[in-house]
DNA sequence: CTTGATACTAACATTACTGTATGTACTTAC
DNA sequence: GTAAGTACATACAGTAATGTTAGTATCAAG
């Protein structure tokens, strides 16, 4: 965890590097965000969220395989980066809407193009499997020739 | 247990949600390559791999903080999708060279996008930490009472 | 009155991921 | 002869991510 960027507010020279944001620097907070965006979950939520507001339970159908756990903490996190809206009704059933922030769509945009383009090479990419494996999971492949 | 994937959308059969790839679905070989292209190094491998090609100690240097083991893990993914093209010269000290496939560049472009408006946005994004939590993750919000 | 739905949280177990250390085989440089 | 560089593989260990189960409170439907 690197929590260098509020510890001292006084930001000096080392911000130089933070401040534009070095993906390829070792300590550099993009990395947590990246991280964050780009999570297993997170990825699916941004997408789903990005056609319509949901609940939290409608999410959780949206989208398949989540346990209630993952899912709770995935909007946590795109929540605390500004990314996800929460809305709570202090209604009898919780009754709670998840949405994006102008941010969240920003960065749904880009994450969706990406995962359209996966869906739609998927047989080009699933090609080079069958050179190896024949199931689902790209396992190891002997080293090329000496 | 639930998850099956019949719950999700029974108006398209499974093998169509499959065949064109459905993140959504839960055992999507599609959500694999997800996992891969978006996996911590495998995003900065494929951008700084669209630059220009890399060996690999040249690939470890220009990427803060991996370990050998990661990056060549990581290579080994990349290549067993048919994002990452490796030569090997059999020479006396080993001369390897990596660049990216066609699919890999496309992949890359994506990608890089994406990492390209978090760097962008860093500042945005970093104004809800400081808001909310010192440290980075704590989004501890009084949502609604009752 | 029991079940199910809502939106979670906490504790615990398990799995996946990532890093460290070490070794290989050979060469160049000191 | 010792050290360093190249491009990895393997074994082991630690950390992080994820899943499972249980529980909260309330109300509607059966």
């Amino acid at each position: 965890m690197s929590g260098t960027i509020s510890d001292t507010d006084v930001s000096v020279s080392l911000s130089e590097q933070i401040e534009r944001g070095d993906l390829l620097a070792t300590n550099c907070p993009s990395r947590e965000v990246l991280k964050q965006l780009t999570s297993r979950w997170g990825v699916l939520v941004l997408i789903v969220l990005e056609k319509r507001m949901h609940r939290f339970s409608a999410l959780r159908r949206a989208i398949g395989g989540v346990s209630e756990r993952m899912l709770a903490q995935t909007l946590h996190s795109l929540e605390a980066d500004g990314m996800v809206a929460r809305v709570a009704f202090p209604v009898v059933p919780p009754h709670v809407e998840y949405s994006l922030t102008p941010l969240g769509r920003e960065a749904a945009e880009k994450v969706r193009v990406l995962a359209d383009w996966i869906e739609l090479s998927l047989p080009r990419i699933g090609a080079h499997w069958t050179a190896a494996a024949t199931t689902a999971k790209p396992a190891e492949q002997p080293a090329a020739a000496r």
